[in-house]
DNA sequence: TCTGGGGTCCTAGGACCC
DNA sequence: TCTGGGGTCCTAGGACCC
């Protein structure tokens, strides 16, 4: 059995399998629209596009309908609808979404309790462990695909590979609603053919590089010296698409992954010159962060300010301060300082954000507070007493615990 | 055609220390 | 007088991903 595929290619839907092939990526079709139409039934089957109504407003999501004029995501919507004009035009939902979002993963962890969540429509699942009870990996992934169409209403496609870059790519090429499982032995001949826009890490300005060394597939790639590569690409990269072209992966599916950053930035729908009205975004963004912080028990210490002007150069001031923080307050003050920096009368600004860098756990500072044994020890029980009570995110060091006022 | 908002990772240069 | 090498931290910018 097999069927066209959206971009006209055959896809196998027959049960190929491989047990040593136990890493899945699940990708829910057309999200935020898929979503979307399950409030709107009368929709389905039209070409609908998510994305706000501003003229600097850009495409969030597009169903197959609507991608068959060429609308794309990130693609700027009054491009969407000059290709599209008959298209649909829905508000974001982005609570929806994030709902949706958390009874798919929940299904995923169903199967396996190695669940990597990528982002809010994506996962890697291994399944080694889920063979025995579960059975073959197509079997697994054909059951979830079921359950999750059955609990949510919602289509997903699935890839099944012995790696995760290889499952990714599998499950890109089964859409929509499909699976694909690449068996170990058959991968390079699955990956080789690929463009070399497949590999992970090639956009637009890296394949324009490739190209001009004369690559067009994974497998030109895969017959460059690395030495090639590096020069052209700089060592991370090089290294990493040589081994990715021999499907070369070596990471695991993990869990837990810790943030590095939190911050916010908002476009303006016009072009701002008013320093007043800047600054009110500045605190209002420097507030949504810090209250963001507090809310995942963490707390920073490096403040970015990001502009972006009329002509749309954009810049990045930061600054690390002595002490981490959670406070909005304290966040503005540093942002509004670096903004005074860089500030000029006639400047048009089109975007502004903040963010916060170098982020730690707030019970970390708690404890930095002391040096001594005993201390520490005061320490961490006032933490843990706080946690127990409050939850961790309620740990906020500079309100709560006074430092030493002569320590040692 | 005119470019969102949330992020991650990499590079390169300079300061500073040993 | 001219000149080390490694390591860490910080900053700015850019490519990329969803």
């Amino acid at each position: 059995m097999s069927k066209q595929d959206g971009r006209g290619r055959q896809v196998s839907t027959d049960p190929i399998d491989d047990p040593a092939a136990t890493i899945m990526h699940l990708d829910l079709d057309a999200f935020f629209a898929s979503v979307e139409l399950l409030e709107r039934p009368d929709l389905v089957g039209l070409p609908v596009i998510v994305g706000g109504r501003g003229g600097r407003s850009v495409v969030t999501a597009a169903t197959y309908e609507a991608r068959k004029y060429g609308v794309n995501s990130a693609m700027p919507m009054s491009i969407a609808l000059r290709r599209c004009p008959n298209a649909i035009v829905l508000e974001p939902h982005f609570d929806r979404y994030r709902h949706f979002s958390t009874v798919v993963m929940s299904l995923c962890g169903d199967v396996t309790p190695l669940v990597e969540q990528l982002s809010i429509d994506e996962a890697f699942l291994d399944v080694a462990g889920a063979r025995r009870l579960l059975g073959t990996p197509w079997e697994i992934a054909t059951a979830l695909r079921r359950r999750v169409f059955d609990e949510t209403g919602l289509t997903c496609s699935i890839g099944v590979a012995t790696t995760k870059f290889i499952a990714k790519l599998a499950s890109g090429l089964a859409k929509p609603d499909g699976l694909l499982v690449v068996p170990g032995d058959a991968t390079l001949g699955f990956l080789h053919p690929l463009p070399i826009s497949a590999l992970w890490g090639v956009g637009a300005k890296t394949a324009e590089q490739l190209e001009r060394l004369g690559l067009r597939t994974v497998g030109d790639v895969a017959n460059t010296p690395p030495a090639t590569l590096t020069k052209a690409l700089g060592a991370a990269a090089g290294a990493k698409l040589h081994d990715l072209s021999w499907a070369r992966d070596p990471r695991g599916v993990t869990t837990a992954r810790e943030e590095k950053s939190i911050g916010h930035e908002v476009t303006f729908e016009y072009d701002v010159t008013d320093a007043t009205v800047l600054r009110r975004e500045l605190l209002r963004m420097s507030d949504q962060v810090a209250v963001r912080l507090r809310r995942a028990g963490l707390i920073g210490r490096t403040v970015v300010l990001k502009l972006r002007y009329g002509d749309f150069t954009t810049i990045s001031r930061s600054r690390t301060i002595e002490e981490h923080t959670d406070l909005g307050r304290r966040i503005y003050e540093e942002v509004l300082d670096i903004y005074a920096a860089v500030e000029r009368p006639d400047a048009r600004i089109r975007l502004i954000g903040v963010r916060m860098e170098q982020l730690s756990p707030a019970a970390d500072a708690v404890l930095g507070l002391w040096d001594t044994d005993e201390g520490w020890r005061e320490a961490e029980g006032a933490v843990d007493a706080v946690s127990d009570r409050f939850g961790r995110g309620s740990l906020r060091p500079a309100a709560l615990v006074k430092p030493p006022s002569n320590p040692t």
